[in-house]
DNA sequence: GTAACATATATGAAATAACGTATATATAAA
DNA sequence: TTTATATATACGTTATTTCATATATGTTAC
């Protein structure tokens, strides 16, 4: 992971919003981001794609829905920095974090090995 | 400092290199920047500009040459992440520091007090 | 004073990034 | 198999950033 590629991705709102906001919640799908802040689908999922394309991000997916959470290939010194940012800023996400756990039906998390019995 | 803020600056790799040099030496002058990148003065100038209008560096005036540091007022946070970049990136500046220290003439640093005193 | 050196800034062009909108894909429910 | 829901992508436009070049400012040496 170049340094200057890294910082390039937390140069955006919404991509260091998403971040800050899954570091958080561990895994968060595009439903819940568009909901917390407040965007529209195509702009959150564009901006995912690229932090997933980056190695910022893993993705999974859970029937209708995609969880994106921290990449576990992400250098530890970059996901210290991560880390640092939220923590040393958390009026960045509070008001998105109200929104996102104000918010009414959010998908149920499954583990993949459960997932796979309840529906086979 | 707002982060995102903070981190557009990082995501250039002439301003990067200019912060993590800058870090690594204290302080360090226009021209001295430019031949450790290699690059044209008024390149490095406007990055140096801007970094210090964005609060990331202070200048200096010392007789022909402005030295720049790290900002005094930059948030601890901030601060941290600059230092982990550099100490976990070390091959990012490498060949830079080596220029820089095979360059001849380099400025002598003088302290405030001792400078007005020989030019007064 | 003038010349030489270090640095800063202005300008317009080129490259890059972000956007809204429309549409495509994939899964699940009926 | 149709419908609804969740997500992804394509396209053209707009906004932002970066750049090279030329020029201006400020300091020192002569």
């Amino acid at each position: 992971m170049e340094p200057v590629a890294f910082y390039k991705q937390l140069a955006d709102d919404t991509r260091l919003s998403c971040l800050l906001l899954i570091l958080a919640e561990q895994e968060l799908c595009v439903c819940e981001l568009t909901e917390a802040l407040d965007l529209s689908q195509p702009k959150v999922s564009r901006h995912l794609a690229q932090l997933k394309k980056s190695g910022l991000l893993d993705d999974r997916r859970q029937g209708k829905w995609i969880f994106y959470s921290i990449s576990k290939d992400l250098p530890h010194w970059a996901k210290l920095v991560l880390i640092e940012t939220g923590q040393q800023n958390p009026e960045f996400i509070k008001d998105k974090l109200f929104k996102l756990n104000r918010m009414g039906s959010r998908p149920e998390r499954v583990g993949a090995c459960c997932y796979k019995e309840s529906y086979s």
